[in-house]
DNA sequence: CTGCCGCCGTGAATCGTTTCAAAGGCATTC
DNA sequence: GAATGCCTTTGAAACGATTCACGGCGGCAG
């Protein structure tokens, strides 16, 4: 009932207290007689270790924080899902800590991992992460940075090429024969919004008679996307685009809901739609959404390897960037519209 | 750089160590110049408490365990949100843990959390409970069962009427003239599932002329939710029920997809559509879903109420149990035929 | 028989914070 | 001037696991 110590053990096994430690950490240095009857007292005393004193002991403490920007979006989840397996695997515990892009919850998790002496930190920062960072490196706790490239050689990162993925994507559309092109994203401070959108422009620029307009959103959610489909259906459907990229599939899912619900622009025969992310949803949707994947579960398993990799060296001199390439996924929201035999678009 | 200890600020402000620990603790029993002159300290030596310490000497953390059966369910994100934002006013963290339904995963969890101390555990069980939380008892570990009714007087709960909700349900399907309901969930092992088809049968019990069928699923998820979708449009059209009830919110946007991606069998026209739990999802669905909702942030925020005041009791007897009203959430899914004036439906 | 080596086991010291009994300082009161 | 009381500060003990230099013991070689 009581909480029990070693020195409990101890005592009922007639040991000493070094004896019960070995046997819980180094047991190949105590014979077997010995590990016998100091389990027998474990076992009958219900004794469970007691983890602040052992970090206290050990001077760190065996968890991950971890920030994402949110996690009512699948994408973090997923991360936080690979992070965590692959911790798991190396006895370490995931803290996850929900920054929605505030830079004050930020700040009070860092403070928090700060106290706990935690292992390592996986963070995606919310704007530009300069200071808060310069402090972390301070207390020489492993940082890596997870969904974010940085030119900072002082830090570990994965990341996916964002430029790529949103050229991959523009470049889908214009294959398929779209002209008109309309990007969904914001704000346009969130590097990732950024990048994806210079990958489209890269993408429409070679290629003549093609078109690129810039939709921007407050955030990146299904709600900010049903706004952005509702304004396209106000138009008269000569000025609407032929294709719309969104910067997520949260967005992608909130302008296909509204184009489809109010129907006047049916996908992906009049406007193409392609999103980003691949989260379950978007297979789900009801046109099945394209969509640029992500190795979610990938990134967080790395971002592990990193960390537990810098924590292990002397000193943290071995910092690497690992860059992954997205992948394009093709549903039915992209498929060409029909042309017949003759070549004329069929209705 | 080096860790500093609240020796390193004592010395550095010339007081002693009991009186940094008093500027940090209690500021009140402490002089205005000398806290000036602590905070100071530690300011220029950059101290950070040490929180294996603290919790050593407290001899309990300040953390609260949370286990739930599934993080990708928004309603569990949702309850852990609530649960997060309540365990800060307590200036308590939350570890939030996944079991996946899986007993062995949910073990490890459990036994982490002992290890650490916490102040105590927020569990959904996965399956029969007694033994394990037996042990929960016997440490002496507050816990709360949440979503979850017990008989057991040992513990406290926070759960919402699932019967009840199973009733506001299926009355309100055929308050607006459905007859022939089909309830789509399971598996039936599940204490959420069973009590919300109890529920519907009440309902249609106390209606003469409608009839229930039910519809076992494997799982709560989209995916199961589409392939019932897809078994009901292989009928013929007078063979489909004309409402059907799902479990929650993911299987029931999963016969939406199935049922108006198929497009033969529209609704609510033809069939009308209702969820449970009401997540962010069905407002947003191509056919705003109708569902019953249950107060999810408030139930991580009572829960967590419930244990900050069972740890503060001398002893554990401060058990209670609260039980939620779920609410009925009209949108369109359930929508009645239309009804023409003259008493025939119209088209 | 002596000396050396290995194997097991020992127990005091340590990590950094909090607590608490006690002491110091100062002013007010008789 | 001594006694009293309040306010502030002190410093050692305690929390519980781990570590490490050391000691006892049995066996084996010389």
């Amino acid at each position: 009932m009581a909480s029990m110590s070693v020195r409990d053990v101890a005592r009922h096994a007639g040991v000493s207290v070094g004896t019960v430690s070995n046997v819980l950490n180094r047991p190949d240095k105590v014979s077997p007689a010995t590990i016998e009857r100091v389990q027998a007292a474990i076992e009958t005393l219900g004794f469970v270790r007691n983890d602040a004193a052992r970090q206290l002991r050990a001077g760190r403490s065996r968890s991950i924080g971890m920030i994402v920007l949110d996690v009512s979006n699948p994408f973090f989840t997923d991360v936080a899902r690979g992070a965590e397996d692959r911790a798991a695997e190396e006895r370490l515990t995931l803290l996850l800590g929900n920054s929605d892009e505030d830079a004050d919850r930020e700040k009070s998790y860092l403070d928090l991992f700060e106290e706990q002496r935690v292992h390592g930190v996986l963070l995606t920062p919310v704007g530009d992460e300069s200071a808060r960072l310069e402090r972390l490196l301070r207390r020489g706790i492993p940082t890596v940075l997870v969904d974010r490239q940085t030119d900072d050689d002082r830090f570990s990162s994965v990341s996916v090429d964002d430029v790529a993925g949103g050229y991959l994507a523009v470049r889908h559309l214009v294959d398929t024969g779209r002209r008109r092109i309309a990007f969904v994203g914001g704000p346009g401070g969130l590097k990732q919004v950024a990048d994806r959108l210079a990958g489209a422009r890269k993408a429409v620029a070679e290629t003549p008679g093609t078109e690129l307009e810039v939709v921007e959103t407050e955030a990146l959610t299904v709600l900010q996307g049903r706004h952005v489909g509702e304004v396209i259906l106000a138009r008269s459907p000569e000025a609407r685009p032929d294709a719309v990229f969104a910067a997520n599939d949260l967005l992608a899912m909130g302008v296909l809901q509204a184009l489809s619900m109010l129907g006047s622009a049916r996908v992906p025969e009049e406007i193409a739609l392609i999103g980003y992310d691949d989260i379950d949803f978007a297979s789900a949707a009801v046109v099945p959404l394209s969509s640029v994947r992500q190795p979610s579960a990938l990134i967080g398993h790395t971002a592990v390897d990193l960390l537990v990799r810098e924590a292990a060296a002397p000193d943290g001199f071995t910092h690497e960037h690992v860059v992954f390439q997205p992948e394009l996924v093709v549903r039915a929201s992209t498929a060409p519209p029909l042309i017949a035999v003759d070549g004329t678009a069929s209705s």
